[in-house]
This record gives structure tokens, sequence and C-alpha cells, in this order.
DNA sequence: CGCCAACTTGATGGCTGTCAAGTCAGGTGG
DNA sequence: CCACCTGACTTGACAGCCATCAAGTTGGCG
């Protein structure tokens, strides 16, 4: 998974990841509150993280997917402030951090990994900002769809048929909108011929179409 | 500024952190595409973080003040991800990444405290996610006055009266607000004693009040 | 087979954006 | 020192997007 380490490296590595975990769909992986000892990898599944409020809105602040990594929430205060969701049937790589800082010490490539790996998420959630903060409904919506899309064809998938994981409402929590919202817009992009949706499935006939409602709506005229 | 240090690591960190930068208002402390080589910490002044699309709308990621880190983005890719500008005449600390890792691999509350520096940041963000994506705009507003409050009275300076150092353009934009909008609220927080404002200066007269706007909105009776 | 959660679709309303006009404050130059 | 000028702000009127409320429909699972 990281690159740039010597095999002599990995070695060590593997020794510090051995741990697995599975979880039933429906399962939390960790919660809000509870003691952090270990970073997650992402092995096969699915996942979701969310915050609540005292008054029970609920925020889905990412869903990750295998070679994706859980639990950097945990590291400042040394308690989760999320809550994890797998959403379906997963496998985790528990890499206790203690071991993992640890290893930092050693493994100039691995400490190097790791700081980029927070970085990339920091940048990842100044986009969901953008996304949050700046864009219509139908945008959030496409930006969504082809993030998906992008991640999962890195990933060996179809770029363009897959199944989504999630519930319209927690599509919706995560794009700050309304289950019926999202809902009503994959059918207009299915009227519109973008994407063709039955449930779960969900396939996009245009993504460059896609593409030009994200860029091309707060737009010069 | 990190904790949990010996005087002797101290040391090595005064020697490490020893560039200065000043910024003039409206100055550009890194821009998107920009090289990354150092994480900046504020000494003195005021900064937004913004990221902008290719049809020019702006999304205000971050203000940050004295003893806040700025960079962090840079990390992933090696080129910053963001704009970052000067709101008032300021002054960085310039921390050459590179010496900040090599230096973690040796000092191991430095690799700890930046590890939470970046996971407190995620955290944030989180928060902000919250934000824009469950809440109503009074709710936003109040949150934002409040949460400056909460930082400024952290380093000393009062936590009921302070001056915005952004444009309401800036508050809205950073809120997923237009200007207008944000004005509004100003003004009826003010009619309903609330706060007080005028221009840039801000004084909250009932902070109780503001936090119950927080909370109790989309909540169960 | 039946139940229930998830989803779709319609009707309506309200929050916030948009457009517009005016006010205010601070800085600049005569 | 004052008048002007400009950017920031305030306030009003109106509109549109999305939320809300309300029925259905579908599909999966026990």
């Amino acid at each position: 998974m990281p690159v740039g380490l010597s095999e002599e490296d990995l070695d060590q590595l593997d020794q510090l990841v051995f741990l697995r975990r599975s979880l039933r769909r429906g399962e939390h992986l960790f919660r809000l509150g509870d003691r952090f000892q270990s970073l997650y990898a992402v092995r096969s599944g699915f996942f979701k993280t969310h915050i609540l409020m005292e008054d029970g809105r609920e925020q889905v602040t990412g869903f990750q997917m295998a070679g994706e990594l859980l639990g950097l929430d945990g590291i400042s205060t040394e308690r989760h402030s999320c809550d994890a969701v797998a959403l379906e049937n997963s496998e985790v790589c528990v890499m206790p951090f203690d071991r993992l800082e640890h290893l930092g010490r050693e493994l100039e490539a691995l400490q190097r990994h790791l700081h980029k790996v927070m970085s990339r998420e920091i940048v990842r959630e100044h986009g969901v900002m953008m996304l949050l903060g700046s864009m219509r409904a139908e945008e959030r919506l496409a930006a969504f769809l082809l993030n998906l899309s992008h991640r999962l064809s890195a990933r060996g998938y179809s770029a363009h048929e897959f199944i989504l994981r999630m519930t319209r409402e927690e599509i919706g929590s995560y794009l700050g909108l309304k289950l019926e919202t999202v809902s009503r817009l994959l059918s207009r992009f299915q009227e519109e011929g973008l994407i063709t949706v039955q449930q779960k499935n969900v396939r996009l006939q245009d993504s460059a179409g896609l593409r030009r409602i994200v860029g091309n709506e707060g737009g010069a005229p």
C-alpha cells in the first residue's frame, strides 16, 4: 500500500499490520468518544463516517472504500470524534497508532506517507467545503457521482457502472441535501440521458455532461 | 507552542524556526500551485485560506489567527492546493517541512504534536461540514461568532468584544451564505439583543442566547 | 407471502439568493 | 482641511431553489 518502502521495510510493516477485523453490514468500527488506538485501512467493503448534533441531526463526513484510511480524527484528542459504520460486510487492517508512530521514526518513507495521507484528507475536505458552500444541488450530485466513479476506477472497477452502497438519505446528508432532492435529481439526470439509475445501480451514460454541470453553473454566460 | 518538549528539545526547535516573514494586508503567503516547502505558524495578524473554481466562485476554507498553522494542504502533493492571504499586516514563522520531519524522527513529542495538529485540522473541517451541510443560516453565523470568541479568548483577548478582520463577503463564503444574508443576520441578532455590531466591531451581549440558536433548531420538541 | 425500509413523485411553502438602491467610512488628492 | 471617491455595508422587494409534507410504489428479507 505505501509506496517508496524497501523489502525490509515492508517486512516490518507486515508485522505491524497483521491484525484484521471483519465487520457486518451496519456494525460500528468505532464510535464518538471511543478511545483512539488505531488507524484502520479498509481492505474490502464500504464505510461511512458521520457526526451527530445533540438535536439528532446527522452529517455524513465521508465514504471510505478499499485502500482508504479511517480513524485520523482520533489522533488529536485520543478519542474518536465521529462514528464509523460499515455499509456492507467489510474487512479492515487494524494499525495501532503508537506503533505506526514508532516505526515512522525509523522509516522515513512511512513517516512521509502518513503525513501525505493526512494532508490528502485535509485537501479532500476542502473540496467538500467547496461543494457544500458554493455549489447548487445538481452540481453537488454530479460531482459526487464523478468522484465515486473516479475512485472506483482507480481500484480497478468500472468507472461507468457501479452500485451505491449508501442510501439516498446518506448521500443527501453528505451533500447537504434532503433525500427527496437526491431522488429527484437522480431521476432528472436520467431523463436528461446523463445516467441510468435503478435503485442502487447507477450507470454513467455521459460523464462529460456531468462534468459540464459541475463547472458551468455560477459562471459567466 | 508545542507542549511536552524538554529544554534541550526547545533549543533545537528554536534553531529550526528562526526564519520569520512579514506580510502586509492583502499579501499572499502562498498561492495555489506554489511548491510546498514549509509550514507557517502565525505569530501575529490574521489570515484566510480559500480555493477558487474555474468559473470564479470562491470558497473560504478557514481563518487563521496567532498560534495557528498554515500550509498543511501542501504536504500531500508537494504543491499548495489553496491560497493563503493576510487580512491584516501579519508575521509568520517559516518552518521548512523536511526539517520538521527530520526532527520529528528524533523528537517523539514533536512528531506527536505534528500529528495532533493535523488531526485537529481534520476534526475542525468535520465541524465546518456539519455547519455547511446541516445548519440554517442563523445557526451558522451564531456558531461562527462563538467560535471566533472562543479562539480569541484562548489567546488572551476579550471573549465578548472583538473586531472582524474579514469582510461580510468572506464570512459569507466561509459559511456558504451571501454577504447580504450575513449582513441581515447581524442586524437581526442586534435587534434581538444578542450582539452589538457596528461595522467590523462586534460585541457579544448574550452568548448563551447564541448558543441556544446553534443547538435548538432542527431539533425535537 | 407479507412487512418494512427505501425510494419516487407531487403539491406547497419558506429560506435564502438575486437585483437594486442607497448609506457609511476611510483614504486620497487638491 | 475638506471634498470626493471607492469599497464595504445595509436594507428592501422579489423570485427561485430546495425543504417540507404527503401519498404512493418498490424491492428485499424474514
